[in-house]
RNA sequence: UCCCAGGUAGCUCAGUCGGUAGAGCUGGUGGCUGUUAACCACCCUGUCGGGGGUUCGAGUCCCUCCCUGGGAGCCA
């Protein structure tokens, strides 16, 4: 974890994410911009240039000019093998053809009778007296294009006829209308060009349904499968959405630490990050001296950005966090991860009402944003995945969320008669089996529970004049349980020293939080939304592992 | 971590009373066809999750570990 991040690996990290995020046609090469300070002679260089990047993640460079301080290109660049060099220059000189479209783009559109170009994989080929059909898809959306092949075509016997599911290339032709059904319209391909093969003796991707245990065992092929490729575009489209959502109401982006000292207690167990030689600690009394590791001290991998997004939130007004998370928490459910990414607002001058509104709002604009961007693949989930999925999911935009008291809600629960594993009783915790029943039965929609007994919530929430209850609330989801919880956070110095105290806490290591309270101390609210739990509920995906592109879990970290 | 159910061909599964394994799909070959989860015929494929034990003999019974699914706890 010791931060020895070279000038070189700075490059690869904003290389492999530009080209992730490339529309460049040619997926391996794209146009990224660069500017640093040199250490030699602190000149400041910049430009943009076309690399070729491989797998994504090691770039190497085209070979070309150079400027002072970019020795880190001439080592990448030398780098890139003569073969390299010979098998792609033409490409790399010409990396966007004029006449490259997406898929996506292409149904849209429709421009018939243009000359266009595709890249993408071989779903299907299937074959005709006279030419094959192949489907290709270019991860672009949910739809294939289907592309006509002509056993007239100079490579139509050495390789058009052995393509396979999985088999990369570039098609260009010409777009017609497509004379039978299932299709509006077809590409008459003029050329085929194989990037590249996958034998399908081999190949783990069979032309037909696979399970999503079996899927997950195959994570780095999986995002090529119409399920979970639809689950990939719509996570990116609600990632989108959240930063649109907090940008158009005039909040502030924060990046909290992920490497952390401060635990916010009953958030859960958490990760140690050390430099240490695991094998042979620096010991002190039989334990392990942390005064000697990387930081001095014990660190830990974040389990919440709250605590840091409150000192914002006393600055700058409104600001949210949207990051990754850790639990080391033993948890083996379909609703739990080792690392997740976490949405935390915290708004200045904002009480529990407020906070609930803000969360009520946010989630109703992460459901709109998939309905409107995203119908194609939610349409995919409603017929195959869920049923009902849609129907749910416009459930939610129709009404207000029930808002309900702790109290009134042990009181619904009582007088529905129902009989539960787990008591109801003031002062318990909701089991599970309640929340649902809340959420699921008694009213058939998104239900926020506030007001809890302050004994069992966290020190930090904010206590109310009752002297027994604080303003907690979380908010439960038919089928996903708790989706969003938070709280106004307790702004009286004297009430959070006393609530510190009494919880056994280190008053050192949360001094600063106190300060908070010392130095122009404000009401202020916040909340954490699991964002995969959102994905899962807006796909209606049964596990949460399958709306993260690689699934961390107590037994597995592949990939 | 606890309770329950599983792990057998590339995938999804069957396998009786303990006698060393089958089906469908995928894939391959051939045929047919503006096809579209194409269709028809034929063919190939096994460390029965790992380790140990009982037995003449274990996919099958016992022990143990690992993993997966469902539920619970913890939470987002």
């Amino acid at each position: 974890m010791v931060a020895t991040m070279g000038r070189s690996s700075t490059l690869a990290a904003r290389t492999s994410r530009a080209a992730f995020f490339a529309t460049s046609s040619w997926p391996w090469i794209t146009r990224i911009r660069f500017s640093w300070i040199s250490t030699t002679n602190r000149a400041h260089a910049f430009g943009s240039r076309w690399y070729r990047v491989s797998s994504f993640t090691s770039p190497l460079l085209e070979a070309g000019r150079h400027r002072p301080g970019k020795k880190c290109c001439q080592t990448l660049a030398s780098k890139l093998t003569v073969e390299d060099r010979q098998r792609q220059p033409a490409i790399a000189r010409h990396p966007i053809p004029m006449t490259t479209h997406r898929i996506a783009s292409l149904l849209r559109a429709q421009p018939l009778g243009e000359s266009v170009t595709v890249n993408g994989w071989v779903r299907t080929r299937r074959d005709a007296k006279t030419f094959s059909f192949l489907e290709i898809n270019d991860g672009s959306c949910l739809k294939n294009l289907q592309v006509i092949a002509e056993a007239s075509l100079p490579n139509y016997e050495a390789e058009i006829a052995r393509l396979a599911t999985g088999c990369a290339v570039r098609v260009t032709g010409e777009l017609a209308l497509s004379p039978a059904k299932g299709q509006a319209v077809e590409l008459k391909a003029r050329e085929v060009t194989v990037y590249g093969w996958a034998d399908p003796e081999s190949y783990p991707l069979q032309k037909k349904r696979h399970s999503f245990e079996f899927l997950r065992t195959i994570s780095h092929l999986r995002p090529r499968t119409n399920a979970l490729g639809a689950v990939a575009r719509v996570r990116s489209v609600l990632s989108q959405a959240v930063h649109d959502f907090f940008k158009e109401r005039g909040f502030f982006y924060i990046h909290t630490p992920i490497i952390t000292t401060s635990d916010c207690e009953g958030a859960g167990e958490m990760f140690t990050v050390t430099s240490f030689d695991l094998d042979q600690p620096p010991k002190s009394h039989g334990k392990v001296d942390f005064s000697q590791d990387f930081f001095g001290r014990r660190t830990s991998l974040t389990v919440s950005g709250q605590l840091e997004a409150e000192i914002y939130a006393l600055a700058l007004g409104n600001v949210y966090t949207f990051g990754p998370t850790f639990r080391a928490e033993n948890s083996n459910t379909s609703r739990h991860l080792a690392e997740f990414w976490m949405i935390e607002p915290e708004m200045a001058f904002c009480d529990l009402a407020g906070d609930i509104d803000v969360a009520e709002a946010l989630l109703k604009h992460l459901v709109q944003r998939a309905l409107t961007e995203c119908r194609e693949d939610l349409d995919l989930f409603g017929q195959f995945i869920d049923q009902g999925l849609i129907g749910r999911l416009e459930n939610v935009l129709a009404n207000p969320f029930i808002r309900l008291p702790y109290s009134e809600a042990i009181e619904r629960l009582k007088a529905s008669g129902h009989d539960f594993e787990f008591p109801v009783e003031w002062g318990l915790d909701l089991q599970s089996e309640h929340e649902r029943y809340l959420t699921e039965t008694i009213f058939a929609q998104p239900v926020v529970v506030t007001d809890y007994p302050k004994a069992i919530k966290a020190f930090y929430m904010r206590q109310n004049d009752d002297g027994r209850t604080v303003a907690a609330m979380d908010i439960l989801f038919p089928g996903i349980g708790e989706i969003v919880g938070g709280s106004q956070r307790e702004e009286r110095y004297e009430v959070l020293l006393a609530r510190l105290t009494e919880s056994g806490l280190p008053l050192a290591d949360y001094q600063w939080y106190l300060d908070l309270r010392r130095f122009g101390s404000a009401p202020h609210a916040g909340f954490g939304l699991g964002f995969e739990r959102i994905v899962q509920f807006v796909t209606g995906m049964a596990n949460i592992r399958e709306v993260i592109p690689f699934p961390r879990t107590p037994g597995s970290a592949g990939f």
